[in-house]
DNA sequence: GATGAATGAGTCTTCATTCAT
DNA sequence: AATGAATGAAGACTCATTCAT
């Protein structure tokens, strides 16, 4: 029976991407080595290698399962039809990515700054990277237009040059949650709002 | 002489550090030997000890630089009197760190990357980029207080909020440079417009 | 029933030595790893070690059968009763040698120079190995006694010392076969007429 | 002053491949590990790397200053004017390798079994072995050719074949030196001679 | 009786750093 | 002041063998 053969080898799996996952947050993925993932995921040597082609295997995996993950978790918020202003989806947004971070051992904004910086010298994760990236512009765009088409937004912007200004202020979060610690989902939103509001108001 | 020596041990300072950039820009900061240090740079394995206690010495020094490098580029975009509005100021950044991404070698979005990933795993190196970029924040912060004075945005909004916000969009801009490679002062700015816009214009 | 299972045995046996084989021949005994024989012979882990202690038992007992395909290769050649002439003798050995050799995935001569390379290093396979080439050239001494007693071979010459050389001259063909990929059962027939021819001829 | 360094690289090179040679001797190539070579030459690990590329390099250089030795041992014998007979050569010939092999720790007989094994598995290996046979054997028809014009072998014989012939003798000779242990160049000549010889002399 | 997952000792190799010259 | 040879600890990865199922 290969069913139990096949969940036992993604439960393994996923075993050694959360093990990785820690070591990565803590050190940096280049500075980890796979003897603190052994130790950290309890198997032996062997046992990796059985799973993962090697250290770089487990590397694309493991930010590749991330992206998945960071997907699921936004995914819903910008399909979300009641969505009607743009301060309000950008809190939405970085409070999902706020709360998700909170959870011990795995801080998502740390891991994406590692993350982008692994991509710059790995060619799948590159192209992994790129490509989630795009596509999260692309949904962006999309959620742009029907906010155009419901006289939300100027009707006149390039749906795609907006995308790519949302797309910056939501991972400027994510670099500010990472480095000055203090990102707040709020005042993204009310310092978004004072942006978009006429000055003299 | 002690000034020849002074000037000497800079400028041998100065020659390390820019081939250890060289270095980091194409492999990352960790993934970086000091044997490629020293090659890229010309220099002995002593020297090389001789002008920094260690590589990690010379990882904060090489970042540390750079940031210099980064304030002195934004500074006077900053300072310019004649600021009138944010997009505009936006697209000033971002085509400034555009620019000055592009010089052969020395890809400003990249290294930023790397220098984030590092700044997680090494205790001088977070504290010399939180500060960095909490004064940065600082110097948006006045830049929104003047425009509030001069009428040009809504006063009631705190200026450290918008200045996060402000952050955030550069940064993003670096990171879209860096991973989808498509970003483009022009758009953040056109997209930010837009969104400051009224709907129905 | 015990006899059906000593068959089972035995199958299973020469299956593993068969797979053994072939990976010696391609890469030498000393790296062929036992998952390349698990593999070439698909069976399971265990199973090898089911029907052999070890991976030396394997080592041992694949060169052992090995030789014994040899003799029994040789044996009728040495044993024809019209053997007349040493050149003869030479040139049909050695093409016996050549056409067992062709069969793909066993080449004799590489695997003999694997053989002899292993015997150096372990006890077993070195008496193995010294008793067969003693013994076959015991058998050659025979030939030589037969042929000087018929006549055809100087009776003064000892045997022991013209089996030796012309074990030289078979195990020379051997190695040159593996090792020059030209030799040539009627060249190395031709060149030993040549020497026993007289000169003026 | 770069002699310096080149003589010291030079020593240090010799001094590391002795060691592997003392080391392959008693274990074969595969079987021998780096450690065990760093151990019996006395050098850390670091600096095998410094003065070769890795393990295969250390093989290769071992194997080829090896061959070389040997020719530089035997080209004095095939190139002396006053050679007249071919058991006489022969003789000479294994008599050179049986007294080289017999220094301690470097026994050549027990070493060209190791180096033909590996050849089979290192393409670069493959091709050294392969030229310096087939020059070594040119050496020999050239041998040939000169008795020939002497008119001590008979004129009518294909050089190349006769080459053949006698290098099969030769390692034949090194095969059941280091297998059976009893190979005697005077046997050998003995042997030869006989074949040589008229039957009812 | 058979499987294949698991092991831990061992392999080759690299690297930041030091030190004799 | 400067060199570059040397180090040893640590890195990723492998492999013959065992054992629970």
């Amino acid at each position: 029976m290969p069913k139990i053969s096949d969940e036992h080898r993604a439960a393994r799996q996923a075993q050694i991407l959360d093990a990785a996952w820690r070591c990565f947050y803590r050190q940096g993925v280049q500075a980890t080595t796979m003897e603190q993932i052994m130790a950290e995921s309890g198997l032996s040597a062997s046992a990796m290698y059985r799973y993962f082609a090697g250290k770089d295997d487990i590397i694309v995996a493991a930010i590749s399962s991330s992206l998945s993950r960071l997907g699921q978790l936004l995914e819903p918020i910008l399909e979300a039809p009641q969505q009607r202003s743009v301060p309000a989806l950008l809190q939405q947004v970085t409070a999902a990515i706020q709360s998700f971070s909170e959870r011990p051992g795995f801080n998502l904004c740390r891991i994406a700054l590692h993350g982008w910086s692994e991509a710059q010298r790995n060619e799948r994760l590159r192209g992994l990277m790129r490509d989630f990236y795009a596509a999260f512009r692309d949904r962006l765009a999309d959620r742009v237009r029907r906010w155009q088409a419901e006289g939300a937004l100027d009707a006149g912007a390039p749906p795609q040059d907006v995308a790519q200004t949302l797309l910056s202020l939501i991972v400027g979060f994510v670099v500010q949650s990472a480095i000055v610690h203090d990102a707040d989902p709020a005042a993204h939103g009310r310092g978004l709002a004072a942006l978009c509001a006429p000055a003299s108001a």
